[in-house]
DNA sequence: TTGGCTATTTTGTGATCACAAATTAAGTCG
DNA sequence: CGACTTAATTTGTGATCACAAAATAGCCAA
C-alpha cells in the first residue's frame, strides 16, 4: 500500500518518558522537517503520495503538532499541495509546471553561483570534487536516492558560499518542488545516461571564471532537467 | 506600545457560540493569513515589531491554534522571522538583503510581466489605468497605506494573467519581505516624490510589446526601491 | 456481478492544557 | 539613586480532545 517510510530518522527517544516536554528548544519540529525534507530531495516521497498528520506523526515518534505546522512551512514553499478538502499530498508534476521551474532555476541559480564565486577557494574546490566523484559513482551503480542526496549537496555547497538570505531561500523552494518528480525520471529512465557539468564548474571556480562558472551551472541544469524531463511527463 | 493592531478584521463573529467548530473549511487560518498578509503588504507591521500568538489570536478573536500554522508558514516565505528563543518579530531590512530583493524581483518580476502578456487584453488595461489614477491621487494626498496597496494590485493585476504556479510564488513572498520596510521609507521620505513607470506598462500592454512591458516593470522596481531604498538603511 | 446505500474509519481543524524558557516587573540592598 | 536578585508574567511548544467532513469499507438488493 505504498508505505515510503520518511527514513530511518524516526529515532523513537526511548528515554523520554510521558508528559515530558521540551527536551529544548523546537526540537520535534527540527526533527520533522529535516526528515520531510530530506525525504522530498532525495525523492522517498513520490509525487501524488498522500501524506497524513497522524501517519507522519507516529512514524517520527512525535505528536501530530509538530508536523501540523512543518507541512504548513513546506506547503507554503509549494512543496507540498494542500488541497480543497484539508488532504495534503507531494505536488504532481505538470508540464507548465516543469517548464517554469526550468525558467526560474536558470534565473536564479547561475546568478548564485556567480555570488558565491569570490567566497569559494581551492578548499571547496576540493570537497566540490570530491563529491561528485562519489555522484559519479552512484550513476554508475544506479543508485538515484545517493544520487540525487549528492547532487543536492554539490549545487548548495556552492550556493551557500554566496551567503544569501533571498535567493537562497527560493532555489531551496525550487528544488524542494522537482526533486520528487525527478526521482520518478530516474526510476523509468535509469541515471546511466546522465551527464554533469560539475567538472566544468569546478574547473570555473579554480580558475575564478565568473562566466564560465555560470554557464557550468545553467548548462547543468538544462541537462539535466532538459534531456529527462520533457519526454517524461504526461501529455500537454 | 505600539499597538499596531492587525485592521479592522477583527469580525468578532459573534453569532457563534463557545465550543462551536468549523465554520468551514479552514476558515480561522484563512481570515488569520489574508489579515497578516494584509498588514505586512501595507505596513501595518513595521520591521522589528514582535508578533505574539496569544496577541494576534485574541485580536483577531480566534484560539491560537490557526495563528501557529499561519506564522509558520509565512515564516517559511521568510515574511516573518523566527529567532532562535521562538519570538517571533517582523524582519528588519539590511543594505544586503535590500541589495538581493532587488535583483531578485528584477530577475523575476519582468519575467513574469512577459509571461502574463498574451493573457492581457484591452479590458486589463483599463482596469490598471484606474488603479493608476487611485495611486496618483494616494500619492498626493500622502496615504502611504493605500498607495502600497494599490501599488501590490497593480503589479499582481498584471501578474496574475500570467497563470504562474512557481514565479508567481516567489515574487509574492519577495514583496512580503520589502513592504514592511518601504512603509517605514514612506513614513520618512513622504509619498511626494514617488514616480511610477505605470503608464508606460500600460501603453506597452496596449500595444501587445513584450520588451517594453519588461523594461517598464523594470524600471519601475529600480525608481522605486533604488530611488527611495538605499539611503535610508542603515549604515553598511 | 454490480450498483447504490449505509456504517465505520480516517483525517484535518480548532480549542484547551501543562510546562519550561524567557522576558518583564518588582523589590531589596548597597 | 542605581545595580542586582527574585518573583510574576508573558510566550512558544508539545500533547490531547472534540468535532465534522471526507474517504473507505461493508452490505444488500437488483
Amino acid at each position: 500500500m505504498n508505505k515510503t517510510s520518511v527514513g530511518n530518522v524516526q529515532a523513537p527517544r526511548p528515554d523520554e518518558q510521558e508528559g515530558a516536554t521540551s527536551p529544548n528548544r523546537g526540537a520535534a519540529r527540527a526533527q520533522v522537517d529535516a526528515a520531510v525534507r530530506s525525504a522530498l530531495l532525495t525523492g522517498r516521497f513520490i509525487p501524488g503520495k498522500a501524506v497524513t498528520l497522524r501517519g507522519l506523526a507516529q512514524e517520527l515518534g512525535v505528536s501530530p503538532m509538530p508536523v501540523r505546522e512543518v507541512i504548513q512551512r513546506l506547503a507554503a514553499e509549494n512543496a507540498l499541495n494542500v488541497r480543497q478538502n484539508g488532504r495534503v499530498q507531494v505536488p504532481e508534476m505538470s508540464p507548465s509546471r516543469f517548464d517554469e521551474i526550468l525558467k526560474a532555476r536558470l534565473l536564479l541559480e547561475p546568478e548564485l553561483a556567480e555570488m558565491a564565486l569570490p567566497q569559494l577557494d581551492h578548499t571547496d574546490a576540493k570537497v566540490l570534487e570530491e563529491i561528485d566523484l562519489e555522484i559519479d559513482e552512484s550513476i554508475s551503480s544506479g543508485n538515484a536516492e545517493s544520487y540525487m542526496r549528492l547532487n543536492h549537496a554539490f549545487h548548495f555547497k556552492i550556493y551557500a558560499s554566496s551567503n544569501s538570505e533571498i535567493l537562497m531561500p527560493l532555489v531551496e523552494s525550487l528544488w524542494l518542488q522537482f526533486a520528487p518528480f525527478m526521482r520518478t525520471v530516474y526510476g523509468r529512465v535509469g541515471t546511466a545516461n546522465l551527464v554533469d557539468w560539475h567538472k566544468e564548474a569546478i574547473r570555473a571556480i579554480r580558475s575564478d571564471d565568473p562566466t564560465a562558472l555560470s554557464a557550468a551551472i545553467a548548462a547543468d541544469i538544462r541537462d539535466g532537467m532538459g534531456i529527462l524531463g520533457r519526454e517524461s511527463l504526461p501529455e500537454s
